[in-house]
DNA sequence: AATGAATGAGCCTTCATTCAT
DNA sequence: TATGAATGAAGGCTCATTCAT
């Protein structure tokens, strides 16, 4: 505690005996706040887009004033890529999680695939991805980010467990250890349909990767 | 017959007589102008996305005044728009030609994806696709003209060419006949990798669709 | 009670009480400053007319910053509109007020002149009624708008008291039950006037009405 | 003629030829497009105001080209003003004619009113009033002209017959030599009000200047 | 910490004016 | 002369950011 401040004035003093005591507590509203900020950006950022949404908007969906944000967050664009990190690091704790269990090729990529409709695509956490990939060209850093923190993380894991599967006879073609990412594109492609075609001509995920599963394991197709 | 009649006559001939030559440059130099304007407008789409791009900008990228930009387009929405639309349709008629030809369902697959290569991939239309993707959520319209100028004007082709496939033998399971979408899935995933990581982490897009290829066809795999 | 709710209670107290004052303070600059602008609008609706006004200038002369305006009224005609009818209102109950009372038609004539020469001839409002007759053709609503406020008000006042008058004998003609237009034509003319030719051809308005007073009832001029 | 300018281009000799026979018709031909550049311009400032109207609208309505407006006005404000000037100066002509005629006052003024009527009121013409009336303020060296050119050649014109009327007995007051404009004050509100309120609260001019006249010559009313 | 009124830079759009044909 | 495409300055309006309370 700096004492020259605490003592300048009435005002300070009190404020420093208002926040004082309930500390903990104080740091939760805080954080919670933050999160409220943060959630109600995500939901507008989804709908709009990054230029096209207002702080004036988020704001009143979090039920905070105007100059509250500031208070959280440098300005909008660091709300922007907070909200971004913030929403992507918990997830690849669980797909990394379902990664090392010790399961056949086909079980991991079926367990992938529904971390992936349970997670992602029954959440909020889709528009993230969406959010990535309509702002990531303006947005470098978060492209950079992403791939580093979500990509980098789980495809090697992917790879060196597809490898395996090769040397194994598991699998029989070296495809998908070169590009793992053949697996999760229709994941993408899900996200990217209900988004933009969802409203007129809906898609049904679940089906929509189990066909998928089955494209890449035909022998045990409807077992 | 009056002379002043006889030279306005005269005159008016030579007037379009005149102007022939001069009109269909200038009509050929009004079409190139406002392609010129569609190309500089695409370029800054691309890079900025619709609501952050600025007019000034794409006047200046197409060498035109900014109110030029008004004599071809209503406004910045109007030319978002048929941009689109006008880069967009050429491109049915490429794949559903190659759709058309009588092959062998894989060879008809590596035929699309060949053409979506050098098509769109190869092409600035790729930025096209990645508009589609990132605006489509604020301008419905353009997801609806999209998917009703490209989507079912391709999958239904595609399914009907899968089904016959599964009946003939040719295909073993018809997960790809209940969602073609898996086909080009890819080629979209090839897109938006560019457009992300493609700075620093290039994805070879051709090797990437071979070994999706691979993946959809095992049996032929490396012949 | 949990200390935090408590707090927050007091909290709040403090802020209703701390804000009590300043409140009220800052209500009654809000509407200060509202005034301010509409004052700014005024002089510069009436030197420029409506098209001609810049938002900027009103700004500059309301001492606030352009987009301040719009903290105030939606758009320009808006403030417009808001103008007109804010400064109109007041004039109806003067008036009003005036014809209420018991007299002789040639004395209430002559105190609806003073009063027209003392509450708009000498005011800024006799700007309103330049603008209203400028603009008027523009915006119909604002025509009807001043009809209906000030017109359909004032005239039929005066025709049942003219008509009152021509039963007893106190008028010779019905003219001016027909037409009670004509009272008040001249004190249109003379805003006209010094709008028009004031700089050069000064109209000493109070004389003219007086003149007209002398038409009006010429058995009582000159007493 | 020129022989430099002559003989310089063949297009440039065929345009000499082409000006030079019919030269009286050519004058014609330009006087007649001028002044239907003017017509079209009095239609759209009376509706539009002089700020709010569009060259490109005058253009359209006199069937011409916009640059073509240029070929004949210097700019904007030359037309504006040339448009009231041109269609002013034939007024005066025909009310100093009335007035030139030996006749009572009042016959006079009622032949007044009704040059008023026929020429101004019924016609075009009124809104040329209107227009000074709404931008002289703007305008002003317009105001001047309207009334060096108007009204300072019809007032005293009606003043020197007003005082002759007022000392041979056939006036009794001589408030109207102080202020003739108290005479013609009704023809301007009566312009004012159906631009204003025609609409919905039409106004019977001729009965208006009718009653106006029973105002001002009470003992000859309904004669 | 929180508020929200105020600011003013920035951008879309209009339109008087120019000029090549 | 006539055209109308092109220009670019100007102005209405928005919204991220600041700051007094």
């Amino acid at each position: 505690m700096r004492p020259g401040r605490a003592r300048k004035t009435a005002r300070s003093r009190m404020r420093l005996r208002d926040r004082g005591t309930p500390a903990a507590r104080k740091k939760e509203t805080r954080t919670e706040r933050r999160d409220a900020i943060l959630d109600a950006a995500l939901a507008e950022f989804a709908a709009q887009g990054f230029a096209a949404t207002r702080l004036d908007d988020i704001a009143r969906r979090a039920a905070v004033a105007k100059g509250t944000l500031y208070l959280y967050f440098r300005d909008k664009e660091s709300l922007f890529k907070e909200l971004v990190r913030s929403r992507l690091s918990p997830l690849v704790g669980a797909i990394r999680t379902a990664a090392a269990r010790d399961l056949s090729v086909r079980a991991l990529v079926e367990l992938i695939l529904n971390v992936f409709l349970t997670e992602i695509y029954g959440t909020s956490r889709k528009d993230i991805i969406r959010l990535i990939i309509s702002e990531g060209p303006r947005f470098p850093e978060l492209a950079e980010f992403y791939h580093r923190e979500v990509i980098a993380r789980v495809l090697p894991l992917l790879r060196r467990r597809l490898r395996q599967a090769v040397k194994s006879g598991e699998l029989r073609q070296d495809a998908l250890v070169r590009f793992p990412q053949l697996l999760v594109a229709p994941a993408l492609v899900a996200i990217l349909w209900s988004a933009l075609f969802g409203r007129f001509s809906p898609l049904d995920a679940r089906a929509f990767l189990r066909a998928h599963l089955e494209v890449l394991f035909p022998e045990s197709a409807r077992p």
